[in-house]
DNA sequence: GCATTCTGACATGAAACATTGTCAAATCCA
DNA sequence: TGGATTTGACAATGTTTCATGTCAGAATGC
């Protein structure tokens, strides 16, 4: 259901402007993937047709389903290219931070709504990604539970397990909850017309991770 | 763009079936409504064909045009209705719980998981919305703008203006970023196939906004 | 009872798109 | 250079669905 790697031409492959068969289809294939980018965040998912995609990346439909099955599998591959590139700059910045929970949590949602900065981006991550099919929402889950993960690696002293379940509840929900607020504040600011600043929302989405800490600190302390 | 008060038909409007023309529209806006909930429900906005909510109606395209334009407007007004059903009670349980910030937060939260129980409700509500037009996504930002400030209302002593601003953050923001973890705790809860209780789930949205009046007044108190 | 209106089943037209196919020009390699 | 392949422009086909139209029969008020 998802890429194509050989169908309807080359039965010998040979070079074409001085490339391989093999250089030419990938670079075909990030061209889409760039005007996916483009056609999507201005269109959205519905609101694009395969004619406009191809018209944007500089070719034909031929080409389209030379590496798509159908533009379902490009806006996959496109909204996987995004979010992969944010997580791996995200764990960059949380590498590169003083490592204490704070500073890497502001470092990593700091690079989080610098990409939310860009509409077509938010767009396709934010809002687009919903309600195309259930296997993409099956993406939808998978990437937002990596996220949760990310947050549960992050700030793992904060869920002790012993304070959670006091608490009746589990640090999974928790921690969905949490990236839930990132996501919702960021898809605010994006619905809203990017009226605060970076930094208005870094620190409001830091301030909940923040606060959580704080009250499993103080929950733990008073037992 | 909305809804139609009157169209094609009935240049005189008189009684039939023992209902007059008024009642019996009404009867068949209900009616299609109800299919509009089964049906985006089950198979998206994307999935849905005007043919197949007629059919749940149990009437035909003629009525559907009687009072909705198209199927984005039937789907604005199930996706109005079901949130203003919501609200309201939300609202009922508020006022019969004790007046104090944790029991009315609970109260209202408890309303609210009780609707996201309901797959269709659900996948209307927190998945379909998303996506359709940019229209309803203007919808989407309004009614989350509402529980918003109903949430500021609740718990307006926690968001003092001297603190938030020290803070270098918003109400707004943060009022939003505690509708967005619980929206999204309802998310995981559905796409998760409802693996928690509600008692669960309730808890751990209700522990986000327990932390975040405890980071408040701790953050208050210090200064 | 009867002319009129309402209803439901179905037909029809129109538009949009996805997907495949055609063909001439460009490019390669031998 | 010449035969083969790749590319790009565009045509053709088929499908789907919306939205409206037609019409016979049911129900109404007078």
């Amino acid at each position: 259901m998802n890429d194509r790697s050989s169908d309807t031409a080359a039965p010998s492959g040979r070079d074409y402007a001085g490339r391989t068969l093999s250089e030419r289809r990938a670079q075909r294939r990030k061209a889409l993937i760039e005007a996916g980018v483009v056609i999507f965040g201005d269109h959205g998912f519905r609101g694009a047709t395969v004619k406009a995609i191809c018209r944007q990346a500089g070719l034909t439909e031929r080409y389209f389903y030379e590496s798509f099955a159908n533009s379902e599998a490009l806006f996959a591959t496109v909204y996987k290219t995004l979010v992969g590139d944010i997580e791996h700059e995200m764990r960059d910045a949380v590498d590169q931070a003083p490592a204490e929970a704070e500073s890497m949590s502001e470092a990593a949602l700091r690079v989080y709504f610098a990409h939310m900065a860009r509409p077509r981006v938010a767009r396709i991550v934010l809002i687009e990604i919903f309600g195309i099919s259930t296997r993409i929402d099956r993406t939808y889950r998978a990437t937002t539970l990596k996220f949760a993960e990310l947050t549960e690696d992050l700030t793992a002293r904060l869920f002790d397990p012993s304070v959670v379940n006091a608490q009746g509840t589990t640090p999974r929900l928790l921690s969905m909850g949490l990236v839930g607020s990132t996501i919702h504040i960021a898809m605010y600011w994006n619905l809203n017309g990017y009226r605060e600043s970076l930094d208005a929302v870094v620190n409001a989405a830091l301030a909940l991770y923040r606060a959580m800490a704080v009250s499993m600190v103080d929950t733990a302390g008073h037992d």
